[in-house]
RNA sequence: GCGGCCGUAGCUCAAUGGUAGAGCUCCAGAUUGUGAUUCUGGCUGUUGCGGGUUCGAGCCCCGUCGGUCGCCCCA
């Protein structure tokens, strides 16, 4: 009963799957996903992936909330940052920004509480954060980001550790060594070398981002950046240097069968501001997708950021290339929706007993659909029961008020009159 | 914030400046108790949007929005 004034907005007509488009799409924003089914599930067994490992190395899982003052992350990376977040002033006139990492949230918490919890702590977190900035390939304005931390800990064994567990992960999914490698490198030695030097501390930003892009840039350009450093530096980079640091974390990956899985590249510093130690970035070999993962030591953050002096460190692997990189690898984790039973309903008569045995199936833990509409037709409702990747269907007719039904194998199309009790937790 | 390329049906794509189409998907029927194939029918567009040129624009020009790739930046 449309009385024809209401906008075509709010006229629903199930019978129609499509029409005249009457109003303007309303896509997600831009670099933001929808997760349909499909594309949810994909999402659920990369988070199911990240946790099992991240568990099965002692690390327990955490969280904070996805809105943080402006402040927290102005703090850590200068007031400019704001322009590369979503900040906004809330109606407290607070100002806020949604998370970009969750770095600065751990250290709050962990600078709040931190008598509270024996070290070292191993903690991983599946937060999705964000940032304001023109998407790009592997790169969108939100993504999940598996992140892994050890605190309290100075000794490089937690360095090894914690890329242990990131190399764990990326074979969890298949993958291996022929398909990544990791990136090592210490940002402690180019300090050490700075200083050596007496380069001024002011000049180290424009140092680090010459070495960061010397792989893009042609070499004359990065000569020119160096100055006086140029072939010293240029040297190190392409025939490595000694450090004893990376020479612990490699031999602690070698022996624990990791020695394929990575290579000492000093042109690996990571950003700019906190990193101290040892840094590192996973890349996939053939170079196609930007890093896997990349993370290092922050022995200070803590230190400026809650007041506590704690040695630190961690990694983040986002959900976006991890997930490129798996689909062209044809190691997208299996995302098939199954059913146990399909029940469907022959003979209209038996509906009520049908809905009853629909419910003992579920009561039984059994994934069990049906076809809710009325009068479907059979074939059709079998249609839908091997679309849906049920194994059997079950023909619900006149005999299940004795307690029989027709058992249909959907793959062999196979059909057997079975007594109800043996759907219940006998048959699979 | 800057630049390259691309915007036609839900999806993938056609259409010399001259009446906007196909395949797939979806819904239904052939088939009122049996799903893979097949056949038939149905739904579907302000050609992203706004201007301009032209007798006439999906097509050419300008702008704008969106997508994509790169730059900047990188947590």
């Amino acid at each position: 009963m449309r009385t024809g004034h209401l906008l075509p907005l709010f006229v629903f007509n199930p019978r129609k799957t499509s029409g005249p488009l009457t109003y303007p799409r309303m896509p997600p924003l831009t670099g933001f996903r929808d997760f349909y089914p499909e594309e949810c599930a994909g999402r659920n067994a990369i988070f199911s992936v990240w946790r099992s490992v991240a568990t099965r190395y002692g690390f327990v899982e955490y969280d904070g909330p996805p809105l943080e003052s402006l402040e927290l992350y102005q703090k850590k990376s200068g007031a400019e940052i704001a322009s590369q977040l979503y900040n906004f002033t809330d109606k407290g006139e607070r100002h806020v920004a949604l998370r970009p990492e969750l770095t600065p949230t751990l250290a709050r918490m962990v600078a709040e509480r931190h008598r509270d919890f024996k070290k070292p702590l191993k903690w991983f977190a599946i937060p999705q954060v964000f940032r304001y900035e023109r998407p790009q390939k592997g790169r969108l304005r939100e993504h999940y980001q598996l992140n892994c931390d050890i605190l309290g800990e100075p000794s490089l064994e937690a360095d090894a550790e914690n890329i242990a567990l990131a190399i764990d992960v990326l074979r969890a999914f298949g993958l291996t060594s022929d398909d990544f490698v990791i990136r090592l490198s210490d940002r402690q030695f180019w300090v050490d070398l700075l200083i050596a030097r007496n380069v001024p501390q002011e000049k180290w930003y424009d140092f680090f981002q010459a070495i960061d892009k010397s792989e893009r840039e042609p070499e004359e350009k990065t000569r020119e950046k160096l100055g006086p450093l140029a072939d010293e530096v240029l040297g190190i980079l392409a025939n490595g240097a000694e450090s004893a640091r990376l020479d612990a974390v490699e031999r602690s990956l070698t022996v624990r069968g990791f020695g394929a899985c990575y290579k000492r590249d000093f042109t690996i510093v990571r950003g700019l501001a906190y990193y101290t130690g040892i840094v590192w970035e996973a890349f996939d070999r053939t170079g196609q997708f930007r890093a896997i993962c990349g993370g290092g030591r922050y022995d200070d953050l803590l230190k400026n950021l809650g007041g506590v002096d704690m040695p630190a460190l961690g990694f983040g692997m986002g959900d976006v290339v991890l997930g490129e990189l798996l689909k062209a690898r044809g190691k997208a984790p299996a995302t098939a929706q199954t059913l146990d039973y399909f029940v469907a309903i022959a003979d209209e008569t038996v509906r009520e007993n049908a809905m009853e045995l629909v419910q003992k199936l579920r009561d039984a833990g059994k994934r069990t659909d049906f076809a809710i509409a009325i009068g479907t037709k059979l074939g059709k409702q079998l249609e839908t029961a091997s679309a849906r990747g049920a194994r059997h269907a079950i023909v619900a007719d006149a005999k299940l008020k004795s307690g029989e039904a027709e058992l249909k194998d959907l793959q062999t199309r196979e059909q057997r009159t079975v007594p109800v009790a043996s759907l219940l937790g006998v048959v699979a």
